[in-house]
DNA sequence: TGTACATCAGTGAACGCGCGTTCACTGATGTAC
DNA sequence: TGTACATCAGTGAACGCGCGTTCACTGATGTAC
């Protein structure tokens, strides 16, 4: 059952990816090793060949997570902060968290995970933080930071609230009242 | 092996105790029933005279966890929004999160959980902003709420980064940049 | 108040199941000649 | 370019373990007389 050596690394790259989103949806506890790799067209025994553990896959598909969605961003067209700011807080974002930020959806997990993972989300904080710091209105770099870091964290916690009360109506009203007191926002 | 009916509520009251402890600690999937059970000082079979399934376990100790926080916070002699923050925001809040607020704890849990834990989880969104509405700078009732609310979705997400990130440094960073970005926290 | 018995809270073994991880094996790939 | 063989990616059975849940049983409690 031997593959060629790019297959192989293709393989691995499906994996991340199915992980990245299968992670996202259900917690790094909420799916097991077997369905991650029938998702990602292979058998169970094949996952110690690319992966150290399944820890390891933790980290390695959080940042998987994070890359991507970076990638997708810097392909829209309107990256302006507000564009952002908007689609972090749609509908779409809530509903759909497999596709969606992996520091709302992990943040719990990672909490509760191992330094790896951690590392992970502490690099993905501080890079999101320094994209968005140069767009946000305060007086000096110190002040933009701040309030970077602010906006992140009510972004993050709309979105959890969000997903967490399961009542569309208190969802809306969550994320709506989270918008208006952005200072890019209102 | 029977026991009085006042132990047996006593008994009851011990398991929801060591649950809303528990799940806030390690999430609804991290931590089994077994040893839920020898925690409050039982053993596994008698669960189920007491609660219908882990399930319906975790939408109760939702509910004890808040119900809890509530009441502790009603005996602290400070009882101002300004002092709610800071402990909120406090390094002690990000460390033992058994002991802190269910919604940043188990936001995800939630998100990924059933129907009964959401609705106990919209009551807390609701009764807290609620009680917070009252205090919150803005010039109508509206803009009260709308206050509240993003007011809960900072501090929650300030939090749960917190955790996750597993860098002191940064966690205070973003705690300091939250409480700094609140109405009431300047 | 004292005795006989039904109730039922809690016990602990057992159910089937999926978990993360290991390993002997397969057979196409990649290499050496 | 063609053949012989070593490599190694992937397979699938098996490991021990803990999961949520069920159930026959125990024996002190609570009740009926």
């Amino acid at each position: 059952m031997k593959v060629t050596r790019a297959q192989a690394e293709e393989n691995r790259e499906r994996i991340l990816d199915s992980a990245a989103q299968l992670f996202r949806e259900r917690g790094f506890d909420g799916i097991g090793l077997n369905e991650l790799m029938q998702a990602a067209g292979l058998t169970r025994g094949g996952f110690y060949g690319h992966f150290e553990s399944k820890d390891d896959l933790a980290a390695q598909a959080v940042k998987r997570a994070m890359d991507t969605n970076r990638e997708l961003w810097k392909q829209q067209t309107d990256r302006s902060l507000a564009a952002w700011v908007t689609s972090y807080l749609s509908d779409a974002h809530c509903e759909r968290p497999g596709a969606g930020c992996a520091l709302a959806s992990l943040a719990s997990d990672a909490a509760r995970g191992g330094p790896a993972v951690q590392t992970v989300f502490a690099e993905g904080v501080r890079r999101l933080a320094g994209t968005l710091q140069g767009q946000m209105p305060g007086a000096d770099a110190v002040e933009q930071r701040e309030q970077a870091l602010a906006m992140l964290s009510t972004l993050v916690g709309a979105v959890l609230l969000s997903r967490a009360v399961g009542d569309p109506g208190l969802s809306r009203e969550l994320r709506e009242a989270a918008r208006k007191s952005l200072p890019a926002g209102g």
